[in-house]
DNA sequence: CGGGTTTGACCAGCGC
DNA sequence: GCGCTGGTCAAACCCG
């Protein structure tokens, strides 16, 4: 992968572990011509937006460190982010990113180790909606999962965080799952 | 037995 | 304040 922009890419493209920013490239390849000044891409397609906070360091009150070089979507995704309950704990709005894939499986070989959590019925939506966390130790990047009911053959899948270690399966489906990648207008 | 999944309960945010 | 909804927890369960 071509670390083409170190703003959005924290690690040196030699040292980047490559599915741990697999919706990044996704990203890059789109939209990586229409970065704005104020360290946001921003891209317009009809009449919504989806902007992508530029890399940065979050940490929350406690010290504890959330995400670095993030790069965030906030498309359909626009509910409760982050409503973690932790008592006492501040709330911080993490930076994520959705895309979605036409897939006849739900879940993207992407490398990863997930556990799942959580289901979920969604509103409006036929098809429960899965929660993952990476297993790593360590690693608190989670996912979400969704078949759209109105195209079933399109899933979302939601990134929120970012992988703080290497992938532990190299795969061949990386490239395969980039080249499917897309994405779509809101419906 | 350890790790992952299922699933109902719980909690917080939001809109009315 | 109340109800709805999304997100998470955790006990029970499953499986290799």
């Amino acid at each position: 992968m071509e670390n083409t922009h170190p703003k959005l890419f924290p690690y040196s493209s030699t040292k980047t572990p490559a599915a741990s920013l697999l919706p990044n490239t996704m990203i890059m390849k789109s939209f990586y011509n229409n970065e704005n000044t104020d360290g946001f891409v921003e891209l317009k397609k009809n009449s919504s937006e989806i902007h992508f906070p530029a890399a940065d360091v979050l940490t929350s009150s406690n010290g504890k460190r959330c995400e670095e070089g993030l790069v965030g979507v906030e498309g359909e995704m626009k509910s409760s982010v982050g409503s973690g309950k932790r008592k006492g704990e501040k709330k911080i709005r993490k930076p994520r990113f959705a895309f979605h894939t036409r897939s006849q499986v739900d879940i993207l070989d992407d490398g990863y180790r997930w556990r799942k959590y959580g289901q979920k019925a969604v509103k409006n939506n036929k098809f429960p909606r899965s929660y993952y966390r990476c297993t790593h130790q360590g690693c608190y990047v989670k996912k979400q999962v969704q078949r759209l009911s109105r195209d079933e053959g399109i899933v979302v899948t939601t990134y929120e965080g970012m992988h703080v270690h290497p992938v532990e399966k190299p795969t061949d489906n990386f490239e395969q799952i980039l080249s499917q990648m897309q994405i779509y207008p809101p419906f």
